[in-house]
This record gives C-alpha cells, sequence and structure tokens, in this order.
DNA sequence: ATGTCCATTAGACAAGTGGGTAATATTATT
DNA sequence: AATAATATTACCCACTTGTCTAATGGACAT
C-alpha cells in the first residue's frame, strides 16, 4: 500500500501573486488529505519568511512575482537550508526559465494549465525527491542536458557511490567536510574529540572510494548528497 | 487517482533481459486497465524489431542489456522516428548513466526498486510527455544541468568568482585540484615544481576567498567554473 | 627604463591529513 | 544471551598543505 493515509499530511506553502489563482491551488490541494496547505504569499519577501517559519515539505512558487522573482526567491530559500522541495509554477514555457529554475533549487517544472489532480501527484512525487517536468518544456529541458559518449557508458560494474551507503553520522560528517570544515572543527561541531572525525572521515573516504576529501566533497556537490 | 476513462490503453513493450523481471513488470503493469503490454524482449535487437512492430506508446528499457546495451537501444529507436516515449529502467545509479540516457531518448529514469503501482502512474505520466526522474538521481541530474547566469532570468551574482578573476595558469591548477589531484600530482601534470603548484594554489585560495582546498572545490563545482 | 603583473623556483615551518592498529561503549538484531 | 554494527577514543607515523620570505626572468604598458 502506497496510500499515506495516517501519516501527516504533506505541509505545502503557495506562493503566487494571483488571488485568484492561489485560492485556486489552494483548494485544488486542501481537496487532498495526505496534502495541507500551511499558508499563502502573494510576494516573495512574504514568501520566504513564511517558508522560514513552516519549513514546509513543498512549495509552490510562481515564477512571475512582482518585487523579487520566483528564482530569486528560490535561491535565497535554498540558502536557508531547510529540505523543501520546491515546484516552479508559471503560464510561460521559456526554456532559460525552465533552466533557470531547475537549476536553482526546483524540482519540478509545472505550467500553470496543469490538472489539479495531477498537480497533487506532483506535489506527492516531488515530496519524495522527484523531479517533474511539464511535458510542454520536458523535451527543450532534455536537450540541455550536456552530451555523453553513450558508448562505453556501460561497464555495468555495479560499485561506483550507492554499494556501500553512508551512516548518519557519516553523512553528518560529509556535510561539514563538504563545507570545508577541518577534522577539528567538524570535531568540535559534532562534540566529538578529533580521532573521532577523522575516522568518521576515514569510512567516509572508503565507503565513497575516493581517495582524500576534496574528492569526496566535489563527488558529493555533484551527486546532489548533500 | 486520474481514471483515464474508456480511452484505448497504453500500449507498453518491455525490454529486459532477466525473465523474472520481465514478468514482474508485465503483471504489475498489466494490473492496471489503462496500461497494455503488447510485447516483451529480453535483448535490443529483438526489441528493437517488436518497436517497429507495434509501434508502442511507451517503451521500458532496460540499460544492462547483453549485446547492444540499453542506450545504443535508445539512440537506434529514436532514429526511427515513432514517437514513443522511453522509460529506463536500472538498478544503478551512475550519473554519467543517468544523463547518458535522458540525451539518448529517455524521458524518465527509474530505479528498479521502484513501487509497482509508482510505475504504472510514471507509464501514464510519460505516456503525456512528462520527464520523470527517480528521486535517487534527480539531484545529481539537476545539477548537470548547464548553469546560466548571465540571463536577466537569473538574480546578479557577482559575488560569485567576479571579485578577483584567476589567471589562465591558476585555472587550469583549479581544474586538477577539482578532479582531486594533490599538489604532487598537479605539479606533475603541469609539468613544474611543487612549490609552484603550492603557489597557484595559494593565490587561487586567497582570489576565491575560501580557506582551503576543499571550499575552493566544491565552490568551482556549485558556480559551475568547471 | 620603470613599474607591475605573472610564472617559476626554493627553504622552512606549523598545522592538518590519512593510514595503520586497537580498545571500549552503545545499540540493534537474532 | 550472543552477535554484529556503529560510535567513540587513543596513539603513532609518513606525508601533505598552506603560508611565509625571497629570488629570477618574461611580458606589457606608460
Amino acid at each position: 500500500m502506497i496510500t499515506e493515509t495516517k501519516l501527516k499530511p504533506i505541509s505545502v506553502i503557495i506562493v503566487e501573486d494571483f488571488k485568484l489563482t492561489r485560492v485556486g491551488l489552494r483548494c485544488a490541494l486542501n481537496a487532498n488529505e495526505d496534502i495541507n496547505v500551511v499558508a499563502e504569499a502573494e510576494d516573495a519577501v512574504e514568501g520566504l519568511k513564511l517558508i522560514e517559519r513552516h519549513k514546509p515539505d513543498v512549495i509552490l512558487m510562481d515564477l512571475g512575482l512582482p518585487g523579487m522573482n520566483g528564482i530569486e526567491a528560490m535561491v535565497k530559500c535554498k540558502e536557508m537550508n531547510f529540505n523543501s522541495k520546491i515546484i516552479a509554477l508559471t503560464s510561460h514555457d521559456r526554456s532559460e526559465e525552465v533552466i533557470a529554475s531547475l537549476t536553482s533549487g526546483a524540482s519540478a517544472y509545472c505550467l500553470k494549465d496543469i490538472d489539479p489532480n495531477k498537480l497533487a501527484d506532483v506535489v506527492r512525487d516531488v515530496n519524495t525527491g522527484v523531479c517533474w517536468i511539464d511535458p510542454v518544456v520536458a523535451q527543450m529541458t532534455l536537450n540541455a542536458l550536456p552530451k555523453i559518449d553513450n558508448i562505453g557508458v556501460l561497464p555495468d560494474k555495479s560499485h561506483s557511490n550507492g554499494c556501500v551507503p553512508l551512516t548518519e553520522r557519516e553523512f553528518e560528517v560529509l556535510k561539514h567536510l563538504v563545507s570545508g570544515k577541518s577534522n577539528t572543527e567538524i570535531a568540535k561541531e559534532l562534540i566529538v574529540s578529533v580521532h573521532t572525525a577523522k575516522a568518521h572521515v576515514c569510512s567516509i573516504l572508503q565507503k565513497m572510494c575516493v581517495n582524500d576529501r576534496v574528492q569526496a566533497a566535489v563527488k558529493a556537490v555533484k551527486e546532489g548528497m548533500v
């Protein structure tokens, strides 16, 4: 059963300047038991405040906002470092806007004429980490990806990163490592001895199959495990 | 759920070498009234023949096929120019594999441990043109998108590297640094002494306003200067 | 020619790093 | 109750890193 029945509902914040659209979104989403719109904002500044206060699971962000636009807002939002997923919502289908959204923190890109039920599905998907892109702009987004030599990509040697998962603690250490902290600083942060920090770093390196912390940091950033 | 009322079902072809997985996929999908698995293949060559014959709406393509691999198969498939949507299916989460799939014609990337009901949803989504990417690899895919910060869409990030520009040589060193090389290795690569390499690294750190090479590497990756 | 910037080299030094090995406590799992 | 995994600490050792001062030659501009 994937029905999220008795779990706590997905909390959502809507940032959208048109009142009518805002009401529409709220109604469409609140019609679902597993989704709960906890707040709404009509501009980015207000939105960011609400996001900071509520730390929602999912943020519906209109791109065409007055004042600070949606993309700037998403950047600031990501800087706050909650784990909120962002759905970019717009009526345009400009290529740069799509790419800019997705590289600025959005996990999904929806056009406003999306079916309300479908939108609820997207909210659920995005909440689990899925990347979802509207049909109208999907192809152009895929075309923007850097081309890689297709042949030889599959040595099928299953290993790379996923094989040995990091423990929670190691993951915590990794985050500090990526932010450029030394072992001593990491130790201080986690309130453990330097020896412990070193031990964690050491096993992180081995599990990630890299030789030093720089490689670990780069790999972590590139693969989005931060 | 969105019940696709009495329209003709979505036709699907499965290309997968493991018989058991194949059966599992077929059962999981055929359990849905609006989805109809019309054919199955256990290798790419056979798969392409079936695809040509049936012109399915959606193709489930395993990447780790014997002989011609799934990515090659997708390229050939796209060359046939039917409008079939492709879902890449694999158990790996290697970054290059994901990108290669999506640039070779796939509209979706699923790991094999996906929930069967979810897979049916993905089939429906993809059939409408959506791009859908598994949570495990979503972030790394988004990170692979080209950064576009010179367009008016994005906030003016002059702080990034604009303060003090790196020289060509330093840039060269930075690239090696990001790839995880030690000063000794960088020196060997550039055919200079270790002292030189260290000197370059030192000025890179100062120009990038960071304290150590890890921070430099992370910043370089995040801001797309590599 | 003079000054400035860059690339190169060098020696020295304090601090940090990564690899060993090994021990103990806590926590799940069986 | 026994086992396994994880977190924690410690010590030692070779090596790396980042900063410092200092020197040399090339390029480019005023």
